[in-house]
DNA sequence: GCGAATTGGTTACAGACGTAACCGTTTTAT
DNA sequence: ATAAAACGGTTACGTCTGTAACCAATTCGC
């Protein structure tokens, strides 16, 4: 019989979850500091200024924020004139987000903290820890990263399948 | 001038952040649904359970939660006869946290189904590439896990150091 | 062509969150 | 000895979050 004790420490998802935090609310402070921007914001402005010109679910689809996020998000930012809404010609449901002038703006300032941000974090780390990392990382997108249930919360992930049964239960 | 986009894809911190919400809320399917835990109260819980005699502010610590989570979620816990309190003798502020029997075997339960899901995750993932990601976390938490501000809001967690200049760099 | 289902996007609501303020207790400094 | 500071823990409050319900526009099935 297996220890019955677990140490949280070193559980994976826990360390996981962890350092993601870290990393975030660290990488955090640059942005909203200098912006007052939030999270979500922050990818999205991210995502609208990848993509140049860019639909609401497609924003969600590849920043990974739930529809109602990326829905709040664009109402702030439109607020502050950084993005711009056009109701697509032959689909009305359809609005294209696209950066204004002052947003594009505020994407280049953004996009060079958060490179050197990025800079920074790796050179902490490490050449070797840093590309393991990212080995890591690859490999738990390949595990859980699938397109599965279409309307699921923040979509595209699946759940590992299951294989052996803890308990009796079926 | 370096390009003046940023792919949020191969951004670290992203990429950081979506694979551990990913394992996060797959993993907490598993303690949801069958015991209707929250993601904190899953924490207490194990700590609790890891450390047999606890105060509220060293579960905090130890699994990197906000004072008033560890507060809420006690409460939680103790309405199910989960946990309990027993105060200090020498210091009446302090209140000692432990298991109840019901607590006990329901943390039981839960520590085989996490080992069984983190051997389930190492699998998917490959022993090599399991390795490097534990290595690169170690590495992250090297990197920012330092004790700083007693009062800081997760606690623990510190900024990067912030070295060479982003515009004038080589 | 027309009702049902689907889709893009917003919103109402209830719960969760963090900040700050707070209470009672202990420690520190004088 | 005592006032101020520190500490363990809770709570009030405004904000953020996800679920579900919703609206309008489009597509599907027949």
């Amino acid at each position: 019989m297996p220890k019955a004790l677990l140490e949280l420490d070193h559980f994976l998802p826990y360390r996981l979850s962890r350092a993601a935090e870290a990393v975030s609310r660290d990488f955090a402070t640059l942005y909203r500091e200098r912006y007052g921007m939030t999270r979500p914001e922050w990818r999205v402005l991210a995502t609208v200024g990848q993509f140049g010109r860019i639909t609401a679910t497609a924003i969600g689809r590849h920043s990974s924020l739930h529809k109602t996020k990326v829905s709040r998000a664009v109402v702030a930012l439109e607020k502050r004139r950084w993005i711009s809404r056009s109701t697509d010609t032959d689909d009305r449901r359809i609005e294209h987000l696209t950066l204004t002038r002052e947003g594009v703006a505020c994407y280049r300032a953004l996009v060079t903290i958060a490179k050197a941000y990025e800079r920074r974090l790796i050179a902490a780390l490490g050449d070797e820890q840093s590309a393991q990392l990212a080995h890591g990382l690859d490999a738990v997108e390949a595990a859980l990263t699938i397109a599965s249930k279409p309307d699921h919360p923040t979509s595209q992930t699946t759940k590992l399948p299951v294989g052996g049964e803890p308990t009796g239960k079926r």
